[in-house]
DNA sequence: CTAAAATGCGACGAATCCGTCGAAATAGAA
DNA sequence: TTCTATTTCGACGGATTCGTCGCATTTTAG
């Protein structure tokens, strides 16, 4: 699971003709399937490469080994994820804190769906945490979450809107992926992401009103 | 990572002697320094049983597989973390809200001490996640933090302080896990407790005030 | 002291899994 | 067509891990 060897993330070979830019895509495609039917634990190349139709040779020679395959699905991922909150966040026909609301909800949503891919994405991640690429995508997310807390508290000192921006960005990933984990009935993702939208906007209307941070009760 | 089989979680063999009785004190010892040294991924009987002083053969005397051990540790933990939360949540003499900072604070330090085992405790989570102990476990947080809300929200419906229980459960121990899984100064535990005490307690404020929960701004 | 029960031992079978390598097959260029 | 670069193939070596089983050793009971 944590793997201390040399992370080599990086693709080995870039295809070059048609069949081969096929074999890549064939070969993503099986990974997230196989990733979704039969959890991280029997994430295998060989199942994988299976799946594909296409021998584990084939694979081997787009990818360095296992962990470069999941990085590539995670890091896919974190791309879609970032794009979905920065258009969002950018929205500038609403109100910030309705943005805040929208958000949450439409990440919760998407993260109970395609529940067992990400759940086991997410148990497949010491494969890869390690990896010097994975924290720059983290970095995107938080720095698209910085951005919008320039509007959501104009008035707070930079240092501070950046907790706050770790904060909301760091409980919606980690409860995003927790909640998720089990089965959920739409009408359970419905109360729990506009109650953390609730707590969020309480949070931020209490910051950018009573001016210190230690206002009890 | 994700087991399939059949989890057998319960011991195997009650110790009947002392010396059994050390043997197991021994192993759980060890086992926990290994996944603290070794990470989740090399976790393995072998390991435990030599560091351990005791072979794999005593080993499995008790334990009836891997997941076992997991398990057994996790559950400790957990058992251990109720009773901090309880022994908090329960002080009279303070102000529900302040009870609630209090124990953000002490659980995120917990948290952090001793990162690297439950870090990697967290990464073996796959191994014993399906077994039937491991949900009971939860529900006595959950249990601890819904008669909290009675103090906290006395004037809310049951269905609605369950809700807020969940959310504040789910969300201490999610982000708890995920902020412990990057070293933290002194200083960064302090900044990002606080700004989650905040968050909840601004949360659970605007709750017991503004009535409706769909108040914007 | 002796027999039965409890405990400890560690080599071993069985099962996976990762990633490589040399050779075969295919596509493109000349 | 013929030659070369690209792509595919899949058996195999090397390594690791889990958990068992028969037997040795220690403790307790009578």
């Amino acid at each position: 699971m944590t793997d201390p060897k040399k992370p080599k993330i990086s693709q080995r070979k870039q295809p070059q003709q048609a069949r081969s830019t096929e074999s890549v895509a064939v070969i993503l495609e099986a990974a997230t399937q196989v990733l979704a039917k039969e959890g991280a634990h029997r994430f295998t190349t060989a199942r994988v490469a299976e799946t594909a139709g296409v021998s584990v040779g084939t694979l081997y020679q787009y990818f360095p080994n296992k962990a470069a395959i999941l990085f590539r699905l995670q890091s896919d991922e974190w791309r879609e994820t970032t794009d979905l909150w920065r258009s969002i966040l950018e929205d500038g026909t609403k109100l910030p804190l309705d943005c805040l609301r929208t958000l949450v909800d439409a990440f919760i949503r998407s993260e109970c769906a395609e529940a067992a891919m990400r759940v086991a994405l997410n148990d497949a991640a010491p494969l890869y945490r390690k990896a010097p690429e994975a924290l720059q995508l983290r970095a995107s997310a938080k720095q698209t979450m910085q951005v919008f807390m320039q509007k959501a508290l104009p008035n707070e000192s930079k240092a501070s809107r950046e907790v706050a921006a770790e904060l909301i960005t760091g409980t919606l990933s980690a409860v995003g992926k927790r909640f998720s984990e089990v089965p959920r009935t739409k009408a359970e993702i419905k109360a729990y992401a506009g109650a953390m939208g609730d707590m969020f906007c309480a949070y931020l209307t209490s910051r950018s009103s009573g001016s210190g941070s230690l206002a009890n009760i």
